[in-house]
DNA sequence: GATGAATGAGCATTCATTCAT
DNA sequence: AATGAATGAATGCTCATTCAT
């Protein structure tokens, strides 16, 4: 029986093995660089092993991209457990996230752009499904973290809206996706002129921008 | 005289035959899975006569992303001719660019995609020079019409406002493109639930957003 | 255990594949106008293998050099070690030298081509070095087994010189090298017919040269 | 009459426009890396202007050929009229070509490598007779200057030799040739080596060649 | 005679994936 | 389970040559 186990458990750990040496390899050279070789050979496995874990390069990338949510997932959960003002709970997660972007960019393009790419390329192809549930369903709960903070931040005044919570969220979403967009684009074009003519940072911008959407004054 | 011209007429046209063959293209398969073998027949020209008119894939792409700010900035410019409050001159110019956006949805897709991959492949290459100046001077200026849109939109009354007109751009640009985001990611997610719990849809809501956004009442 | 062996012998005889067939090919249509694509058909294997054994079309061609030296340096050998006069060592080399390249004249060709264009070519590229520096080594060697077998005849009596041995071997490479361009020029020029007016041969001619050139009575 | 004249004037002037620029680009990158275009730029004409003057990138090649072997011939032509030894007009004859040759080190590289291409790639095409033959005719010209020059030295004791004169001749074209070849091959190997710990020059081997080649004491 | 736009065959190289051992 | 040798489809780009004007 603790046989069963121990295999289940390098298993395990192979597999963190191999999506640790595609991480690294990403923030190095992005996705399409890197080569199945490459990532067996950082990884110390050789490359036929890589297909003994992952169907394809394709489910390696959503597996990459479900660990990167998961720790998403983690600091969202982080943040809700605190005992503040829901307006300061949904201002920290937004803050988070952007954080977790900055830091990982190159990790995160990776992901959104395959986002977008995978499409062109899979075409017919079945696709992992549980991979791509799994992510799925770990995105929906992010979403889901952030309506619970404005619900709270609604409750205890601190968040003045006249719209659905769902709604507000959605809103919020839009916003950090578009800065996470501006974020990625190495090529800040004329953007990054006007944060610091207006002696602004992204953070800070982020902060105006809440103050306004969640103190709705109008009727 | 005249045969001088005729010649160059005809090289015009033969650029934009190229360039409408590789949209077409661009809206079935995408960019990447687009060879020049493709592009060359479906514009009746032979490969060669491709590098005849651009140096190089990539060189291509930035022309069809030209193209496309071009159309975008023509729409820009008939809007703010318009006799209207600022405040609409801002909503017609976001619902223009999501409207766009949405019917060529595989074209800027395949635009905003290759944006960030072509760092990654072009490690080193020079890339046409020129061509990526224009559209960054095209964007700079759709951003400053939307600036202009607001500083008309603070004259009249329509917006209210602390932030700088730049600021606010900024800020409304962010949405913009988390919504384009939106649209292109196929898998709309949770998101689109939202949107259909609520009767709303992404025009609709912008319009809710401007609403808070403009009129902002704090002090 | 054996297992590794085979392997490394299996390697090896894949190796030797390839490079039997790209002599063929070049014997046949010359280096320039053999493709990868060819080479893989004769020798029986895939395009891509042929990329598992050789990095790149110039190493290739830089491996079958390093083959051609290397039964040249067998031969030279073979002679020293015969129990002869060293001038007839130094002729014998000659002889030996000039009879392997005329069997093996396309090849021989290639070789020397190659060596002169791939500078052309190769503007930048980096070039598999160790085998680059195999071949000098083995140039280097070939030449100093000449300068023995000058010794020998200095110290036996059958060569005259008051040149230094390194300095006389010099002048019958250049001598050599000379009869080789001969062979290798496919239009013999007038120098055939002069050959044959004098009931001559390039083996006879050599002769006579060295009868001259090792029997210096110049002071 | 002079109307025809002054065309015929005007042609060969468009032919030299077309050779010099032609020899130009030898020397900056060789003949292969240089295209047709390229030379149409550098002759300040249309690329289909050249295929007026020359059938094929090779007759190209093969006119430029010529013009390097009558620039040699006029040289030994100027040579045997010095009143000298025969001794001397060969050495000078001898000293002449190489001297021409380091000078002009890329373009008889060139000039040579093609020699030996050319049977490579022109499987089949006709290949204009007429310059073929100029330069045959010319290079047997240079060879007879060579052999004159050793029947003048025979006649006034300068030169010692049991060969026929044209024989003699051939065998220092090999010597000659054999040094071009060291000039060629950009790495020198050891024999630049040689020279250097015996302070030695090509130019004063080829003394120390002719010394004891020229002085044949041998029965 | 001159032009230069158009052609299209030709080629090296990469890399995800498979499968015999 | 693990290996890694073998595969071969896929693709961007060059350039000598032609020919309508």
């Amino acid at each position: 029986m603790g046989i069963k186990e121990r295999k289940e458990r390098e298993k395990k750990r192979r597999r963190d093995q191999i999506l640790t040496a595609v991480i690294e390899l990403i923030e190095e050279q992005g996705f399409d660089r890197t080569t199945m070789e490459e990532i067996a050979e950082r990884a110390e496995l050789s490359k036929g092993t890589l297909y003994l874990y992952f169907n394809d390069k394709s489910t390696l990338h959503q597996a990459v991209k479900k660990r990167g949510l998961q720790h998403l997932h983690e600091k969202f959960l982080h943040v809700i457990k605190q005992d503040l003002p829901g307006a300061e709970l949904v201002k920290n997660m937004m803050l988070t996230f952007l954080n977790t972007i900055t830091q990982n960019a190159a990790f995160t393009k990776a992901m959104v752009i395959y986002e977008h790419i995978k499409e062109e390329n899979n075409q017919g192809k079945p696709e992992t499904p549980s991979i791509v549930e799994d992510c799925k369903n770990i995105e929906d709960e992010l979403f889901m973290l952030m309506v619970r903070a404005i619900q709270i931040g609604i409750q205890d005044g601190s968040i003045q809206t006249r719209l659905q919570p769902k709604v507000l969220s959605l809103m919020l979403n839009f916003q950090m996706s578009g800065m996470l967009n501006f974020y990625l684009s190495g090529t800040h074009k004329s953007a990054t002129k006007v944060l610091e003519e207006n002696e602004l940072s992204i953070p800070k911008l982020l902060e105006e921008f809440l103050d306004i959407q969640l103190n709705d004054q109008t009727q």
